[in-house]
DNA sequence: CAATTACATTGATGATTGTCAATGGATAGA
DNA sequence: TCTATCCATTGACAATCATCAATGTAATTG
């Protein structure tokens, strides 16, 4: 029931702070930041993501053959993906449609270089 | 009887790479930044590494008051940071002095930057 | 409507992880 | 040398996670 494209993204605290250096982190700072850091500590998802971002797009079809991984785990890893707000999907027709969100991936960059 | 500061870390394929939309990443590769990014998906961990970023240099002593862990917890997480290479720690009479690797969040900063 | 296709969800299982008490090793001071 | 201190390691336990078979849900096609 609830589409992919409107999960809840707990982006408060990414959205508003600089580097980790600049002040000590809260605890709900750091849970927020490790959500996002624990969807990118898979090897699946990473490389997932790498398919994702080589391309506009990409259906969640065309990524079992290459991750070598049922269709469960694939849709399971993608979930985790756009949860964290890497990825977000669209549905057309039958197929799901994932691509990166690079906005998602720069505020992240920014938060470790200080 | 492993000195903290002469832990291998594989940093092969991150000394190297460029943003994750280049080229498809490889099993290894993928393996090799999932234990970096592993490392900064627990609150915890993330919390130390803003205490130690915030100075020059902090001793195990004095993270497990404000992070309000034991001391073998605190010892077990700047194992884990350690290891992916984003502290390094120096023992100094009975103390164990730990500082950042700013090259190091630098590196991942900038595969996220794409 | 029936069959097919693409994806999500559930449930189960083996593996990994965060945590701490207990213990050990090393260093400094009396 | 004896004691105290700082830290690492071990072992154990509960919680989380990655994975897939089975099932459910839409959407397309014949």
């Amino acid at each position: 029931m609830a589409q992919r494209m409107s999960i809840k993204i707990s982006d408060s605290v990414v959205d508003c702070c600089g580097p980790l250096s600049e002040s000590a982190l809260s605890e709900v700072e750091a849970d927020d930041m490790a959500q996002i850091f624990a969807a990118l500590s898979d090897p699946v998802r990473l490389r997932m993501l790498s398919l994702i971002a080589a391309e506009a797009e990409v259906c969640s079809c065309a990524l079992e053959e290459p991750l070598a991984k049922s269709q469960p785990t694939v849709s399971h890893h993608t979930r985790i993906l756009c949860e964290a707000g890497l990825i977000v999907g669209e549905k057309r027709g039958r197929w799901m449609w994932w691509r990166v969100v690079p906005e998602r991936l720069k505020v992240v960059s920014r938060i470790l270089s200080n």
